[in-house]
DNA sequence: TAGATTGTTAATCGATTAACAATC
DNA sequence: TAGATTGTTAATCGATTAACAATC
């Protein structure tokens, strides 16, 4: 096991092993060597082999990999039992959205909590999750320290928004909107998903002549 | 100008430019040269000017780039004013979301109409766009031959809907099911949105010591 | 003009792929 | 055992950065 700094490259291809091995140990499939999941993903059996190689050996000569095993490998690396704990800021269509589709236990998130500043949400519940006040939002983190904030809130707000998350101690942000985030904190990460910039991508291929 | 095959990492550059660029716009700026905008995207000059010699020359020695002239330009690179029209498939919380709060005529599409399968939906209109049953899906496309369709409807109905998108000549699909979609059509391209693997990357990152 | 900044070529760095000894 | 397949080292490929002549 070589131990350097694992690169960026890396930590993305993780959660598409993930979905992969978790499709495949769905489907009662128990072992699998590098090769044929390679072609499976479109990738090298090399690039398995030497990506996996970052965290550790979990396969064996001669037979592969077993499905189940390194399916629960790679969902330990990416924290999937750590038992993180969110709460979603801003329950608008997308907060809406997220809370009645997205599976977040699946990946192992536990969604504590939503706040919201519109009262006719405030005090009820989507999918046994309590729309709160933005007012408590103190309180509450203080008093429970969840990990981590969605944020869905409108544009203008996502930064200081973001900042008082910050200085209530609130380390990673799973950020909807279409502000880059920023903090001097180095132990905090913002996770932007930008759906313009995954449309425009889409424009730009389908323009080709 | 170089000519030779664009990277990935490149295009998946330019919305990011775009974006930028485009804040400029709005705030007045008239000039700006690689060397300040790398500072503001935390990118090196360098790489800013490599990438933008892919497509063209659009600076002024001595000067740098005009800012309303390089947005422009780049909008054009990413086939914004080519006037794409979509069409949205599943009209739940996330297509309502996408509807309501999606600015898709900023990044140059056009939302022709939407499809869904619930009699309370069809018929109705958001955002002056109107839903319609899904049986007059065939009908639809190749009467007004739109170019995109957004798919978000459930992950066991994706591939096959995009197999008749596809049969019947749609070139584009921005994808927010969870599944990786396939074709044999060359000219197809799918645009995933994969909400799993942003949260897990995030998780990663929180879950190192 | 002199200073600034481009576009491009060359150098460096890092990521991907190939090869293979080790071994199940 | 023989065949299969790993983990790792070496080779290759591509992307990023540095350097600089050209020139506004």
């Amino acid at each position: 096991m070589k131990k350097q700094k694992v690169s960026d490259a890396v930590i993305h291809r993780l959660p598409r092993y993930y979905r992969y091995l978790d499709d495949l140990y769905n489907k009662g499939v128990v072992r699998i060597s590098s090769n044929s999941l390679g072609s499976k993903m479109d990738i090298t059996a090399s690039q398995i082999r030497q990506d996996l190689s970052c965290f550790g050996e979990f396969g064996q000569q001669g037979y592969g990999y077993n499905v189940a095993e390194l399916r629960s490998e790679i969902g330990h690396i990416l924290g999937i039992d750590k038992g993180h704990r969110l709460i979603i800021i801003g329950v608008g269509h997308l907060g809406h959205a997220l809370l009645q589709n997205f599976d977040f236990e699946k990946v192992g998130f536990h969604v504590d909590t939503a706040f919201d500043v519109s009262p006719d949400l405030i005090g009820t519940s989507i999918h046994a999750v309590t729309i709160r006040s933005m007012d408590e939002l103190e309180q509450y983190i203080v008093d429970y320290r969840p990990d981590v904030a969605v944020l869905t809130v409108p544009q203008h707000v996502a930064q200081p928004m973001a900042s008082r998350l910050i200085d209530l101690g609130i380390k990673g942000f799973w950020n909807f909107t279409n502000v880059e985030l920023s903090t001097d904190k180095p132990d905090v990460f913002f996770e932007d998903v930008h759906f313009v910039d995954t449309l425009l991508t889409l424009s730009y291929r389908i323009s080709r002549p």
